[in-house]
RNA sequence: GGCGGCAUACCCAAGUGGUUAAGGGAGCGGUCUGCAAAACCGCGAUUCGGCGGUUCAAAUCCGCCUGCCGCCUCCA
């Protein structure tokens, strides 16, 4: 039985969808204003084996994740760059998506960006209008401002926590004259001259933040979902206004389970532009493969921090390339001939046929990915000590390791942290490596040195393996 | 000031009342080896930030203290 923590009761909870076997997940995306850094492509592959998760366990997963195409940050830049949101938009939704193909990430079902679904919004913020909760008040030349009136939401702060005398108190909002409560956040934010600007019954204007999310999730998914995603910050003010626009809106409860992933540190600390700390995902898979990016970030529970530095991507380089050995190993081990033992077993056996229960036992404990690794790891342990006894495995162990396999990589497939594709060594360097052998038997190991040496230019690497046999893999 | 989280070996990191405190990296010893590398085997926390308490039993629950971090403003 899957069980995760939801932010909103702040427990461990069994998870039971409204409708089984749906389920239905939105996680906020990344605003497009510029490269996407490392903590964004955390939460982007949290939430990818979340979602994979739950398919694997049988349920019918409909995913979300939208991109954020309009708001201050974009037309920011858009006037430093003197090209159109649009266009800045555009670009950083291309740089977003190359990453997530990088990654691994699976597509989401949907992906909607926030400018395609206006007349959503604005029929959305209608409605809070006419509930009494949400007040427009002048504001530009072009139009004016909705606010949202929190104090009419009698569950605001039940997300995060918060009550609202004390939000009031330490409030360090934005001053506006026209707001009833420091707390009221913008629905619709009349535009300013060479600002993007839309029609609404208030004028020219643009969404606020909070607002496309409940849009789009109410057009695409219903009043009701399963799962809304983000990373921690995201839980105030975002989702708790998101919450509240949607509920009071609806009468209907939002969301089900909240979850939240924790964020990525440098040096014990948040990366923020004013730190000078950002770590982009562009120049992260640049230095690493992005499997093994995947087992750092995996490394870790979702919920917690995890410090990123060059140190602890190197051990987890390091940890990767062992894991990933195993495949090639059994693989080679399987195109080879047959041994003829004998050979124990009865470990990699047991490791079999405990893999699967392990790995489950570990992700229905809220997708505890770190446990559900090292049973992957406890299995390949057994590959790799059964592999040792002999490199030319009986016809009986071949047929144990093509099953460890299966489970490797249907596990290991599922957190992404397996490649499927495995270099392919070119005929030149296999020709050098089987000459190298030869020349190896005749004692000749001067030439056979200056094969290695010729192979290492060509960017692969020999080793050589029990039985006088090699083993051909890329240059590190 | 309010709210929340974290503190486990050299490093990363599981563990949420009860057998020997997962796993990974690094390290050390050994086996193998023309060399190199790899691989395999073995070793490593009598102890879980500190002090009390609850319990037959606590890293795990409660209280206090210390330290670090996050949110309360845009932020994954």
């Amino acid at each position: 039985m899957l069980r995760v923590t939801n932010t909103l009761t702040g427990e461990k909870e069994s998870f039971q969808p409204i409708t089984p076997p749906q389920v239905k997940i939105y996680a906020c995306g990344p605003t497009v204003y510029g490269d996407i850094h490392i903590g964004n492509a955390r939460k982007e592959v949290n939430f990818d084996v979340i979602r994979k998760y739950l398919v694997f366990a049988g349920y019918q997963v409909t995913y979300v994740v939208n991109i954020t195409d309009i708001d201050d940050k974009i037309i920011k830049i858009a006037a430093e760059e003197k090209r159109a949101a649009s266009e800045v938009a555009q670009t950083y939704t291309q740089a977003y998506f190359e990453v997530m193909e990088k990654l691994g990430v699976q597509k989401a079902d949907f992906q909607p960006k926030a400018t395609d679904f206006i007349p959503d919004m604005v029929s959305l913020i209608s409605g809070l209008v006419e509930k009494g909760h949400a007040y427009a008040v002048p504001s530009t030349e072009f139009g004016k401002d909705v606010l949202y009136d929190s104090k009419s939401f009698q569950g605001y702060g039940k997300l995060s926590g918060k009550n609202l005398e004390e939000l009031m108190e330490g409030a360090r909002v934005e001053k506006n004259e026209n707001k009833k409560n420091p707390t009221d956040f913008v629905l619709w934010k009349a535009s300013k001259p060479g600002e993007p600007m839309w029609d609404s019954p208030w004028g020219k204007g643009r969404p606020g933040w909070h607002i496309e999310c409940s849009a789009m999730v109410r057009k695409i998914l219903g009043d009701s979902i399963d799962v809304h995603g983000g990373g921690i910050d995201l839980i105030f003010p975002h989702h708790e206004n998101e919450l509240a626009q949607c509920e009071a809106f609806t009468g209907k409860p939002y969301v089900k389970y909240w979850l939240h992933n924790g964020f990525i540190e440098i040096s014990g600390q948040k990366m923020s532009k004013s730190l000078g700390n950002i770590w982009k995902a562009k120049d992260a898979l640049g230095d690493f493969r992005p499997e093994v990016l995947r087992y750092f970030i995996l490394s870790a529970h979702y919920r917690s921090g995890l410090n990123y530095d060059r140190e602890s991507l190197e051990a987890a380089s390091r940890g990767w390339e062992e894991f990933n050995l195993t495949f090639q190993r059994i693989e080679d081990a399987l195109a080879g001939p047959d041994g003829n033992g004998p050979m124990d077993l009865l470990e990699l056996r047991l490791a079999i046929d405990e893999v699967e229960g392990k790995f489950k036992e570990a992700m229905d404990d809220d997708f505890n990915t770190p446990k559900a690794m090292a049973a992957l790891f406890d299995l390949a342990r057994e590959v790799r000590r059964v592999l040792s006894q002999d490199a030319r495995p009986t016809a009986g162990a071949k047929s144990l390791l093509g099953e460890a396999l299966e489970k490797l990589n249907q596990f290991g497939g599922l957190l992404g942290i397996t490649t499927a594709q495995r270099v392919s060594v070119p005929k030149e360097v296999e020709e050098l490596a089987q000459t190298r052998l030869q020349l190896k038997a005749e004692k000749k190991f001067k030439e056979a040195d200056e094969i290695r040496a010729k192979v290492s230019a060509l960017g692969f690497t020999i080793e050589d393996v029990k039985g006088g046999q090699y083993r051909v893999l890329p240059k590190k």
